[in-house]
RNA sequence: GGGUCGGUAGCUCAGUUGGUUAGAGCACUCGGCUCAUAACCGAGUGGUCCGGAGUUCGAGUCUCCGCCGACCCA
């Protein structure tokens, strides 16, 4: 580990992510977490920081141990798998990890255990009884008036058992002001600002007390032995959230507990709740400073759509990496979205941040330096005339270096990269305006030999700060260039205004080809046959298909209808914009997304199922006003169409 | 039902405490250049800043009322 920094006026920099839950294996919101905590913790060694960056899962909780026993596997030996699968994806991104937890190591547990001692010591901690409908789906309890017909989970709509345990309790209702004073003295503590809103006026809306043990299962942490009260396990969040000082030693050899408070604990902002009340007051239970700041980000969608294992359309993120390139991919999910928004995966936009963005701007300027110094000085590049000639573009790229590292701490990596782009056009337009090919034919080569200086001085600062985004191109760029990013080159280089070294530059391949056509036909689900579970808490309803009453399916009103009218819609590959008879005044008008299988002729006349009660959507801007059944396989896609001729609107039931 | 955040160019977004003619990138059109990956540079097209009312000498920015969207909670 890092450990070469013992001075105590060494800033420390403390980076997590959330710990993943062994139900699925990772997709790309897993790898967007990680890879902005790989960029963070890579940006602080390199900015001189002693830096220790925690990964790892959450293994314990009653859905593990329900899946471990449908397969007919131990629980550890079901976890041992799924967590390997994480550790496994991040290794083969270089992700720079300093450990990976796990919420069953022997240490983590023991630290739990201490905690829970603690905060009972502290009086935080009571005994009581929990009554309430529970989902073991989603291992939330829900108040009855929320449920569906009484009985089934309002999220995920498997039925619900009611159920009667003894509790133990934290109580959160005693942290109410404490917290909203955190919230209120320290403005970035919750990152964007926007999210810290929401959790303020959640807390202000009052605070009831947590439970968190359960009697129910076993697969979990026990209460320390002291307690007496073998029959209860720690809650998931209790457990889970502890891991972030456990890895540090907490409860145990507390190694590394110089570290706490982190500065930046990443998280997705489905569990910003969890992370941003329940567990400040368990480290002010617990007597530990707050985490600098909790960094919420968005969601991934797929060309514009949510993704869910029952679209098929998840994203791989190893799949997408192995065809288009790993640091490409990772500035891609850095570049194109706005903390905290949610963004889109298109293999268009991907492509064209590739091709235009790194192929253009950056990888052609480095073929273009490469070139003018082969082509007039044997590939020399010598800079000691660099400030002679061309001190204001150095003033200029200086301007917008010196703008970068703020824009990191606030998470605003996307601004950061656009800004980080501004010296390659100062390069490229340098080049343009000094014209080193007229320098040459005038004879004053001091200047056009200064110019690639300029050039190569630009390209070399820029790829220090992108390497904690990009760090094999980044290296790539540096051994051209003939130098190494460290600290040393950090600080000479980008917050002072060194150039480089006389080197010889070679040629080197094009370091971001262009790519002509989406690389992948078809981006292949991860694969559900290890972990058949859905990814957020939200999701987690398709494993099996729940059972709803007769009443529940007549919500759906089913009609027979006609096409009267079919056209293809333009520019859209997969829709036909209808007009259906269901028996009403007028048609619906109705976009069906079966162009690829179904042209608009064939359609015109014949009968279709309309699901006639929809909420109206909008697909390429044309609202839509049901939808057709129809059943689709590998070989493609028929429509479910009645056997004999109906009338228009006739229901289907 | 309550709450949070958005709505700015064809697309993705920036617009600091209200202050000239509302910006950037991509896309598009035209022109230039040859060191370079059909790359680069320049110019240009393109905006009722969601709608309405109000405060003000002045509103994208502040207030109120709507509409639309995303999310959180009951």
């Amino acid at each position: 580990m890092s450990n070469s920094c013992k001075k105590p006026s060494c800033e420390k920099a403390y980076i997590t992510t959330p710990i993943y839950y062994v139900n699925d294996i990772a997709h790309i919101g897993h790898a967007y977490t990680t890879i902005i905590a790989d960029t963070l913790a890579r940006y602080s060694r390199m900015a001189g920081m002693e830096t220790f960056f925690l990964t790892g899962t959450d293994e314990h909780g009653q859905k593990i141990e329900e899946a471990a026993k449908k397969r007919g596997e131990s629980t550890q030996a079901y976890a041992d798998k799924i967590s390997a699968t994480f550790k496994d994806l991040w290794d083969d991104f270089d992700i720079s990890y300093d450990k990976f937890i796990r919420t069953t190591d022997e240490d983590h547990m023991k630290g739990v255990q201490k905690a829970f001692s603690t905060m009972h010591a502290n009086g935080d901690i009571y005994k009581d009884t929990y009554k309430g409908h529970y989902c073991i789906s989603c291992e939330t309890f829900f108040p009855s008036i929320q449920l569906v017909d009484d009985e089934f989970c309002p999220e995920c709509g498997k039925s619900t058992t009611i159920v009667e345990e003894e509790s133990y309790f934290f109580k959160l209702s005693a942290y109410e002001d404490k917290l909203l004073a955190w919230y209120n003295d320290t403005p970035d503590c919750i990152l964007p600002r926007s999210k810290k809103n929401e959790v303020i006026r959640f807390v202000e809306g009052g605070l009831t007390d947590l439970s968190i043990t359960r009697t129910s299962f076993d697969w979990g942490v026990k209460l320390p032995a002291d307690m007496n009260d073998p029959k209860h396990v720690m809650y998931v969040w209790l457990d889970a959230l502890m891991n972030y000082v456990t890895a540090l030693g907490y409860g145990g050899d507390e190694e590394n507990m110089d570290f706490w408070p982190a500065r930046v604990q990443l998280i997705g902002k489905d569990i910003l709740r969890f992370h941003a009340i329940y567990w400040p007051a368990f480290l002010m239970s617990l007597g530990l400073p707050l985490p600098k700041h909790i960094a919420a980000h968005g969601w991934w969608t797929r060309d514009g759509e949510k993704m869910s294992k029952s679209k098929g359309n998840v994203v791989n993120p190893k799949e997408v990496a192995d065809a288009y390139g790993l640091d490409n991919f990772r500035y891609f999910m850095l570049r194109e979205v706005p903390f905290g928004g949610d963004g889109d995966f298109s293999q268009k936009a991907l492509i064209d941040r590739i091709n235009s963005d790194l192929g253009n701007d950056l990888g052609n300027l480095l073929n273009r330096v490469i070139g003018m110094s082969g082509k007039y000085f044997e590939g020399k590049v010598e800079s000691s005339n660099v400030a002679k000639y061309y001190q204001a573009e150095l003033d200029e790229v200086h301007a917008s270096l010196d703008k970068l590292e703020p824009l990191l701490y606030e998470m605003q990596i996307h601004r950061y990269l656009e800004e980080l782009w501004r010296p390659l056009t100062v390069a490229n337009k340098a080049i343009d305006m000094y014209q080193p090919w007229t320098l040459m034919k005038e004879g004053r080569e001091e200047e056009a030999m200064a110019l690639n200086g300029l050039i190569s001085a630009i390209l070399a600062k820029v790829s220090i700060m992108l390497s904690p985004v990009m760090p094999a191109i980044c290296k790539k760029i540096s051994t051209a260039l003939c130098f190494e990013i460290n600290n040393d080159t950090w600080k000479s280089m980008v917050k002072d205004t060194t150039l480089l070294a006389p080197f010889t530059l070679e040629k080197i391949d094009p370091l971001f080809p262009r790519i002509e056509e989406p690389l992948l036909t078809q981006i292949e689900p991860v694969d559900v046959k290890v972990a058949p579970k859905k990814d957020s808490k939200k999701e987690e309803s398709t494993e099996g298909i729940a059972l709803i009453g007769i009443d529940q399916f007549f919500q759906t009103s089913l009609k027979v209808g006609t096409v009267v009218k079919a056209e293809e819609v333009p520019k859209s590959k997969k829709l036909l914009l209808l007009q259906v008879d269901v028996g009403e005044a007028e048609p619906r008008q109705v976009v069906a997304g079966i162009k690829e299988w179904y042209s608009a002729e064939e359609m015109l006349n014949t009968q279709v199922c309309v699901v006639a009660n929809l909420k109206p959507a909008k697909l390429m801007g044309m609202v839509s006003q049901g939808m057709l059944l129809a059943a689709k396989d590998e070989d493609g896609l028929c429509m479910i169409r009645p056997e004999k001729p109906k009338t228009a609107g006739t229901p289907i039931g």
